[in-house]
DNA sequence: TAGTGGTCTAGACCACTCT
DNA sequence: GAGTGGTCTAGACCACTAC
């Protein structure tokens, strides 16, 4: 076999991708419809398919419900050593960030005791949140604070940075702990969430927070599209 | 449509790889054939297929070669910003690391110059190498070392520690200036040399790597199957 | 050589979005 | 209501692996 032929079709297209031509991206970074794309190449859908999936997971193009395939933005470069809020950071970048409070709820979380060091059953306060750059949904997240750092914490409001209002309100020196990364396929409710397939590649991203004094504060959960970030640690020196 | 097929396929799949059913996993870890699984559900093997990417995305089975379908064994737990050698990591894990050197060459390289702030066409020293755990290989990355911190460099073995060699024998002191990490689809050489079909899911690391005098020494670029790792950064506490 | 995964065809119906 | 992506069928041939 020379080469299979949806990989000849994938090249096609991310060479097209890179330019701006009318004839296969639109105004609103929208491509042909599947059947189109699969009469121009001359073959089925099911091998144009294949085409496209392996530019989604290059990053290069993504589907937004059933509405068709779009090119994706330029990935977010984000540092999550870094306490700097989302909104500062993707404003920073030139883009435009939003955030949405799903639900707020008490609750416990079973993985959040564990990070913190606390009982199974620790309750906590339970915050929800989406988070779009540009109007497009790029993660889900779950905080889970520890009530006693931040009591009353669920009479405020949640649509910005929530490490500012615990300085600010509560007076919490933060810093993080430990942060671990894995590559996950979305699922339920977070791919259901985000807009997009089950199974679509995502990055979860947890973080775990001390305030000064060592003590538990929160425990954060990610959930990103594979494709709308990438990561930069910076390191200070030491020695 | 109460829920597509395939997902009924993913869940009971899941279900069963969760035990040591030899029914379906056999003692090498090997599925049955797409053929057998497709008779099995009482379907296509396209639609069979769908529910094995899914699987697959989720970092629960992959793909060797044309051999068939494996059950993947645990991440492995990696912290970029150690300076632990891999062998060490890889054994304190109980797992066996195995490294190979692919190709040793003398080269410029723009994307490193850039990172170590040096003139694009800078020389390198080039080291390839493909690592493995317990026999499987899980990653190929690219080293780029500055000549002029490891004069006759490329005369040593490179299938144990670099950073070991550089600092006894160089005694070159080196931590890290900058990681980055981006998900990606395995192309070209990096998915031949891991023995994986061309847009299988990765991750991207790239480290640029200073001295005590910080000075640019190295610059690294690792291609890992994405389920293979789980990244978990600890942070030491500042202020 | 037999069996496997990799690729591909030429259709079909459904659920959802858009207008 | 038209069009789209999501799902699915029932086959086929090829290249490669394992024996």
């Amino acid at each position: 076999m020379a080469e299979a032929y949806y990989l000849h079709v994938t090249d096609k297209l991310r060479d097209v991708l890179l330019t701006d031509d009318t004839a296969w991206v639109n105004d609103n970074g929208k491509l042909p419809a599947e059947r189109e794309l699969a009469q121009r190449f001359e073959t089925t859908r099911v091998t144009l398919r294949q085409a496209l999936a392996q530019l989604e997971g290059e990053g290069r193009i993504h589907r937004s419900n059933r509405r068709g395939w779009f090119v994706s933005p330029k990935r977010l470069e984000y540092d999550p050593t870094r306490d700097a809020g989302f909104n500062d950071y993707v404003r920073d970048q030139g883009r435009l960030p939003r955030t949405e409070v799903l639900s707020v709820s008490t609750s416990s979380h079973p993985p959040a005791a564990k990070a913190l060091g606390l009982v199974a059953d620790q309750t906590f306060y339970h915050i929800r949140r989406r988070r779009y750059v540009d109007e497009r949904a790029v993660l889900v997240e779950s905080l889970w604070v520890v009530p006693e750092r931040a009591p009353g914490l669920l009479d405020e409001r949640f649509d910005f940075s929530l490490w500012k209002l615990l300085r600010e309100k509560w007076n919490l020196r933060l810093s993080h702990r430990s942060i671990s990364m894995v590559s996950e396929a979305l699922q339920g409710a977070d791919a259901r969430e985000l807009g997009v397939a089950a199974g679509t590649a995502g990055l979860n991203i947890c973080r775990t927070i001390l305030d000064g004094d060592q003590r538990p504060v929160e425990y954060d959960e990610e959930h990103w599209l594979h494709d709308a970030l990438s990561i930069r640690v910076e390191l200070k020196q030491h020695r």
